[in-house]
DNA sequence: GATGAATGAGGATTCATTCAT
DNA sequence: TATGAATGAATCCTCATTCAT
């Protein structure tokens, strides 16, 4: 029921010009965002969407080719949040600030809704976005290896998957526990980051 | 249709005794492995798995109380595979070789099956079993945490925890890109671990 | 979705006198015959024939009372196109060119638009038009019975309806077979019609 | 709505051995050829079947793969008695004693339930089983010409092709204009095919 | 115990029609 | 008049679960 892939587009149906669609189309991203990280993918079905959103099914599919496009929707816009967040975090001037810029932004970013970005994660193999996927992994690759690169960081292939991953495994991990010290999770996260990057050399 | 909270027993209906039972449970038990690993969760209805086990559906009921439960049971079965092969790591006489250990037992046995571990560590929270988690996350711990203590290392209170969740983050996320070489895997996260854990005093 | 009895008249909802009105009326029968011919009758919806048209869904409302009366419509024009092929061709000063014609018109008239005139000869009984549907066929025997009788043939009261039910029935059928060779078609159905008629006597 | 080429297949799900499956298979045949005969294509749909047989949606499922399967079962079941009725009129010993039995078969056939004849007819080419018409198609045809063959007749490649359409048409009129004077109606089928066969050696 | 047919609620999607702008 | 967004009933189909045999 989850995911499974699609041939037809997954795209918005349409980018809402008017102000009105544009309210409609908030609202049924609005409303899936709210059932993911309350209620869970499996309560994610149109009707319920729709309810949500105060609108009808029919209007659903005014904005959305079908049921699985919404995550395909969420997927971009958390990725296009979460890219420039770390934006922000790679004007950073030194190793440490880097990192430490670097993991506020993933821990505030996953940590906002944790249940929203578990599902997502687990629903995007489905998604049919694969080449958007390598685009987005690509961007932040290069933003992040860019910056360590210059702060005279030795990396390798793997270097930037591996923290992002690692960070990932770290912070979901905390959410499902309940934590809710997020400065403690920032520094373990640093920690294991910088311990990976470190030792990274003798790789 | 993967999840969704359930009042009812997700233990299995009986343990089998008799040798036919048996055949009948491990039969549904692998044809739900294999269904989980080649298909996806949306493929694991309770039909398919009996068809796949060459049962009927009334005999599906017979083990298990209802579709779910069959996750809770992989979940059992997958954890106490992987509990074995820790204790077997923690055996270790260095720290160097426990921590090479360890990882070599959790790359092992997470790309064994990716998907299925994939889909059982997504299904977690909606199976209702947190007090079995709990008690598995405890033992693995206190298995792992007393040999490091053992060895010398300076531990708090998320240090297994952490080591654990960015082993399993580096590790799913190379199953997703398609990672073939388990060493150079292993040794990536080795890094990470005895990264986190060198400086892990400092936090 | 083709049929189903109605109330609400069939009739245009009004005869567009302005030029304006009348390119959009014809712009939407346009559009109508195109689909129906090449997509078929499932393919026939107001928002595909308005798309198609190159005009709104409230347009088409403006103009038909609702989906199925479009079908009315192009029932009636293809009719008064036929009817008018059919007093051309009982012009004709011999038995031999009388039926001739006739079947040449009946020929082109139906493999113009095979699928066309299959789709609405089908939807023809739940179009609520059997007044014109009355009118139609007496004044095309009329047509075609005043002439085979002044040419001498001695006819009985469903003569006419035969000849032009056994021609339909081979040009559907010599339709749906792909067949392209008209004129070993006319030929054919010009046999049957001869056969029948000559034979019409002793009935 | 009606019809539109499907991938899956098109023939039941299972044939029924168990007692039981055969009534409800059955069941659902009965109740789809009363709707299809009184109350036409657009109420042929599978909640309506599953209530007029007295079962569940589900059941229907159960033997056919989806809705339009059983538009093709009706085919192939009308298509069996209508070959039968054929067989049987081709041991005919005189021609016009075979053409009269073929007619009589044709009309006793197609008049028996003309809305589900014209119902069948129109979605056939939507059926996807193309391979099935021909092989019917050819089977007629052999039956019908080796005995017209054997009576001395001299034929050519679309003389039974045409004799079937020119019936099929004249019948199907008949039975829309209400006809229930099957013997003059039968009178004027052979009067045609005779027309058709007799003249038929100068095309 | 085993079987698998039967059930029917649930969920995705379409499309005729309306109506505010 | 024209537009096209919004509505929601209608329809297809699935699948967890039960229960008669």
């Amino acid at each position: 029921m989850t995911t499974r892939i699609q041939k037809p587009s997954n795209k918005p149906r349409k980018r809402p010009a008017q102000a009105r669609s544009q309210a409609v189309f908030d609202a049924i991203l609005d409303a899936s965002t709210r059932i993911l990280e309350k209620e869970g993918m499996d309560a994610l079905n149109t009707n319920h969407i729709a309810e949500r959103a105060g609108i009808s099914v029919g209007s659903f599919y005014q904005y959305f080719p079908n049921r699985i496009s919404i995550l395909a929707e969420l997927t971009r816009i958390e990725r296009q949040v979460f890219k420039e967040a770390i934006q922000r975090a790679t004007q950073s001037e030194s190793l440490k600030e880097l990192v430490s810029e670097l993991v506020r932004a993933a821990v505030d970013h996953q940590l906002a809704r944790p249940a929203l970005s578990r599902a997502l994660d687990y629903a995007e193999p489905d998604l049919g976005i694969e080449a958007e996927t390598n685009e987005f992994t690509n961007e932040l690759s290069q933003l992040i290896e860019a910056r360590l690169s210059a702060l005279g960081l030795r990396l390798h292939d793997r270097s930037v998957q591996d923290i992002l991953a690692l960070s990932k495994g770290m912070i979901d991990t905390a959410g499902l526990a309940g934590e809710t010290d997020r400065t403690n999770l920032r520094n373990r996260v640093c920690t294991a980051v910088m311990g990976y990057l470190k030792s990274d050399i003798s790789v």
